[in-house]
DNA sequence: TTGTACGCGTTATCAG
DNA sequence: CTGATAACGCGTACAA
């Protein structure tokens, strides 16, 4: 690691003071153009780069945004996390991402991770974590939105939209269809309030209807394929099998469709499946997934404008909420 | 936000210096257990956090690895960071993401705003890039090693596999099974030396029995399901029709998949495809997808081990090539 | 084992 | 429009 050049480095050569080219950096507009442009040469000739612990100190500012997302490994966050970078590049903030892995004690580790390295801001998955996180965040001061969920009475800025009642329209959708033998595979809903909403949104529709999701005919699988093959293989060993599979996510509903064709079963004509997200995946299945859309890209395009505004100090800023719709593909049909 | 304790506030209230404090955060074992331990109390107490700033300044480290990576859209490299971020954390050092989606002028961006924030070492994809980038990281001194490819005379640490011979396996493979109207969906090959390679890969399959991939049986397109499948509708549109669409990775294929449904064909019957990468995706299709397995894993944990050994001083540090293997799934299987 | 004091590179204040 | 100069928070020689 070589030493790099500092502001007094260009200032040396450009013959001005480092006040000068602080300012040529920072608002150029109030340099004389002349000046301004003997400060720019240098700092080409010389490559010079504005050292980023030197600024911090002095201005106690990083011009960055932190994230703490549940996983990569699926396009889930791929899609919003994309908008939400470009949007703050735009504004000239970076983003930084971590990762937690659905692990609460992980997600709280990431976030004092990026306080660390002092972010301006922050955007959080779902409103379910430790109080700690929250009074830590509260001391601190520190600009916040929670994304990907949205309830009236949330005490956090949520930018997102509502988990329960878009579940219950999917399983009004599949019980219109005549299922009266429907099983859910879940996220895990313990530290999760999205998985927790869909759930709740699929009891309540079938409850409207003097209907109950039999304990059996729930499973919670983790968020991953294979967790989604194994609890459909467990729901299809069942009898009465079910007409219908609800998936707590698109990458479960995958995984479902997986285990029935190993069971030598057809989707829809065995059993119908859907699917929640509407990620690229959806339409790649045979069949294509009937799922839910969400608002990838409005989410992370509201987030970045929301923290942009809460770090120009501005406050009271509101929560909100977008729409979710039903995509028909045809991975849910009539029973029988 | 708020103003945040500081080393001193922490020296302060358990009554010792502000070095002994900083001793304790960074090397306790030279100072008394019992120092220590006041120390450690009034940090808890006062919630105390280093300032990142404050220490990159007086350390000139960042404890932080930078990585470049196309994109997160889609599952690509969403295996190897996750590795390659365990592997980091577990040494306390902390991963740094962007995304170029692709374009070399927003990779050198982000290679320099990465350099801007300090990073202690870099992660690359491929080599193909400005030689500006390169030269930035020579006279900085910063060490880097390039992920995703590998060839005998790299002049880089790179850390990968052989695109090249291992396209020219699964194009052998092709051959073997008699096919003879073959076409590629390659992705675009300027600035992508991994897509490049696959490319010559096949030609050179070809070429060894005496054929040649012909002008308008080859179509580059970028790396999306969309792109894939528009690709594949323009070759099947072709007469005679290929009996083969070997794809430049699985996102491709999987968009040619979709093509060759909407144009009332079947894989493999009608047509066989062939993916590479062996994406999560790949076993979804239907079929599931004949592909190349990369060494995701291998590479993240790799490259964070060799970027570590370099960071601590050590140089020389050699190249690492992987192998691959051919997953056959089904959706390649002798011509019609 | 502990404390003092300086320097790291930048921004911001204030004076000119 | 520009220049001096004092912070900013931390690590680390050096001294005790």
């Amino acid at each position: 690691m070589k030493p790099q050049p500092t502001l007094e480095d260009v200032a040396r050569a450009s013959g001005v003071s480092t006040a000068t080219v602080s300012r040529v950096l920072n608002d150029s507009a109030r340099v004389r153009r002349e000046t301004c442009e003997r400060v720019e040469a240098a700092i080409a000739r010389l490559g010079y780069t504005p050292h980023f612990g030197g600024r911090m100190l002095a201005s106690n500012r990083t011009d960055t945004i932190g994230a703490v997302i549940p996983t990569m490994e699926n396009a889930i966050f791929a899609r919003g996390l994309q908008t939400l970078e470009e949007e703050l590049a735009a504004a000239g903030v970076t983003l930084l991402v971590a990762t937690s892995n659905y692990d609460p004690a992980r997600e709280a580790r990431q976030i004092r991770a990026l306080l660390g390295r002092g972010i301006d801001g922050l955007v959080l998955i779902g409103e379910a974590r430790d109080p700690e996180s929250y009074e830590l965040l509260r001391r601190r001061g520190m600009p916040f939105v929670v994304v990907w969920t949205w309830r009236a009475d949330c005490p956090w800025t949520c930018i997102g939209f509502d988990n329960r009642a878009a579940a219950r329209g999917l399983a009004d959708r599949v019980l219109d269809l005549g299922h009266r033998r429907i099983a859910m595979i879940s996220g895990i809903t313990l530290g999760n309030d999205r998985a927790a909403a869909r759930l709740a949104g699929v009891r309540e529709a079938m409850a409207a209807r003097g209907l109950a999701l039999d304990a059996g005919n729930l499973v919670e699988a983790a968020y991953t394929l294979e967790a989604g093959r194994e609890a459909a293989a467990r729901l299809l060993a069942r009898a009465p099998r079910p007409t219908a599979i609800i998936c707590g996510n698109d990458v479960l509903a995958a995984g479902a469709m997986l285990a029935i064709r190993v069971a030598g079963l057809r989707v829809p004509r065995d059993v119908s499946v859907t699917g929640f997200d509407d990620i690229e995946l959806a339409q790649l299945l045979d069949p294509p997934l009937t799922t839910v859309r969400v608002p990838h890209r409005l989410m992370g395009q509201t987030a970045a404008r929301v923290l942009l505004r809460m770090r120009a100090g501005e406050d009271g800023v509101e929560s909100a909420m977008f729409g979710t719709t039903l995509v028909d593909r045809g991975s849910l049909q009539p029973p029988g």
